[in-house]
DNA sequence: AGCACA
């Protein structure tokens, strides 16, 4: 007997519930697969296309006995089993249940997660989702609630209940909205129509860009949908209690007795930085609210293209302190940059620890150079040219990094960073070029911070500020250097503070 | 025409 023939036998002793398929027509689809075994049984998993030729696929049954009476069948059938007239030569499979490599959003099922990128909860309303997707069938429920770009890939499939308000931070955002439908063939209808499509602008507010739905599967069936409110509905039910509050809440600001906003205190500030024609870093947004308190998260981002940024301090009080002093004020003289502070509904940012666009405070930061103190957390090896190009955005680019280490380094303050305590005021070796620098009094922000009676001793205002307030590198003719004591000084200011 | 995926 030859080892052929016995291994004819290896993979046709034990029945299983997952059938091997060969033979069969290039790229067979899942649904010739389908309409082959289904009258053999209900078909849970297909796999199609497998190995070099593509010719092979698994079926697998709901029932070990169902693989049986399909193999039975064809065993003692005169008609061997055919796609697009080819025959097909079934067996059982030597593994017991088929492992694809599908993402679950890949999974069909009745339920979409629909990704609304480039929005947030305010900008497409739940009725307008609802029309969209009613063009294909009854939508029973829908739920919808803001994610983070970046921050976790997929829904959160956890979740069973929604209109609970979960605190992610929404740095970049966009809308998910889980879409429930009668079957999973509805949902595939949709899903094949809008994925990749745009919601008609028509529908949508004026500010609203183009906004690219992103569609996949939920590994939901029944959405648990607990009150009709701006961000969740349930159609089948009419009774649901509806939940006033959550409707009222996003689309206009609670207002108390008086009329005005009332707007919850918050550790979490939002900056919306008006009139920026100068570069607002995460590190300038550090130097200028750390006066007020240590500063925890820091993050930028573009909202209806405004600049904003949140700023999370440890508590309220520090908070409220900094919106204080800082609100309506300049980080640059003559009017640039403005700040515009509000309380943000976050209270803890999630945010990359450092990037271009946000910075954690909180977590240990890039490795340290050798010849820095470890403790002060350094962030700008000054040495380092590259890295700092990119931690200024290329936005200095009139700036000569290589004159990066020909700058002295003003002030050696090892350990105030991150710890913010600035106990050990490290400007004494320049407090009148600080005091008398054309920067500091100009600058709102200088002038304001120490009217306030803020008693820390360091504003870092005047710690950044060199002798003569500009970088000799950075040329006259730069805009930069007219007016902006920050971004005329900034690339080796950042010195001093970090090295 | 004879068993994928990590």
């Amino acid at each position: 007997m030859s080892t052929s023939t016995q291994h004819q036998f290896r993979y046709t002793q034990t029945p299983s519930k997952v059938l091997h398929l060969r033979n069969l027509p290039w790229e067979c689809t899942d649904d010739e697969l389908v309409e082959l075994c289904r009258p053999f049984g209900k078909i849970v998993n297909t796999k199609c296309n497998v190995g070099a030729n593509r010719n092979q696929a698994f079926v697998e049954f709901a029932d070990l006995n169902q693989a049986i009476s399909m193999v039975s069948y064809y065993a003692s059938s005169s008609e061997p089993a055919q796609v697009r007239g080819k025959t097909v030569y079934i067996q059982y499979s030597n593994r017991h249940e088929i492992v694809n490599n599908k993402s679950p959003g890949d999974v069909p099922g009745n339920v979409l997660l629909v990704t609304i990128e480039g929005v947030e909860a305010g900008d497409v309303s739940i009725d307008v989702i609802h029309l969209v997707f009613s063009a294909f069938g009854f939508v029973h429920k829908i739920a919808t609630f803001e994610k983070t770009a970046g921050f976790q890939v997929g829904e959160f499939v956890n979740r069973t209940s929604f209109d609970v308000s979960l605190p992610v931070l929404t740095l970049c955002f966009c809308l998910q909205a889980l879409i429930q439908y009668t079957d999973a063939d509805t949902a595939a209808a949709a899903r094949n129509a809008l994925d990749g499509r745009s919601i008609p602008r028509y529908l949508l507010p004026e500010h609203v860009g183009a906004c690219h739905l992103r569609i996949s599967y939920s590994a939901h069936r029944d959405l648990n949908i607990k009150f009709q409110s701006n961000r969740s509905r349930d159609y089948t039910n009419p009774m649901l209690p509806v939940n006033h509050t959550a409707i009222d809440g996003a689309l206009q600001p609670v207002v108390g007795p008086d009329g005005k906003k009332i707007e919850p205190e918050s550790n979490v500030l939002l900056a919306s930085i008006e009139n920026m024609q100068y570069a607002v870093t995460v590190d300038v947004l550090h130097t200028v609210f750390s006066a007020f308190g240590t500063v925890q998260k820091i993050a930028i981002f573009e909202k209806n293209g405004q600049t904003q940024a949140l700023i999370q301090y440890p508590d309220v009080t520090t908070a409220a302190t900094a919106k204080e002093a800082l609100e309506g004020h300049c980080i640059y003289d003559g009017g640039y940059c403005k700040l515009h502070l509000t309380y943000s509904r976050h209270t803890d940012l999630n945010v990359k620890a450092f990037s271009d666009k946000s910075r954690d405070y909180t977590v240990p930061q890039v490795p340290a150079v050798p010849w820095q103190n470890p403790q002060a957390g350094p962030m700008y090896p000054g040495t380092a040219p590259a890295l700092q190009g990119q931690v200024l955005g290329g936005q200095m680019l009139s700036w000569d990094p290589a004159q990066q280490t020909a700058t002295p380094s003003y002030v050696s303050a090892p350990g105030t960073y991150p710890s913010h305590t600035y106990a050990a005021p490290p400007t004494p070796a320049y407090p009148t070029a600080a005091a008398s620098s054309p920067i500091a009094q100009s600058n709102p922000l200088v002038h304001n911070a120490s009217s306030m009676g803020i008693t820390q001793p360091g504003i870092p205002l005047n710690v950044n500020l060199q002798p003569g307030g500009a970088s000799p590198s950075v040329p006259a003719s730069s805009p930069l250097m007219q007016a902006s004591p920050i971004a005329g000084a900034s690339p080796p200011a950042h010195q001093p503070y970090f090295s």
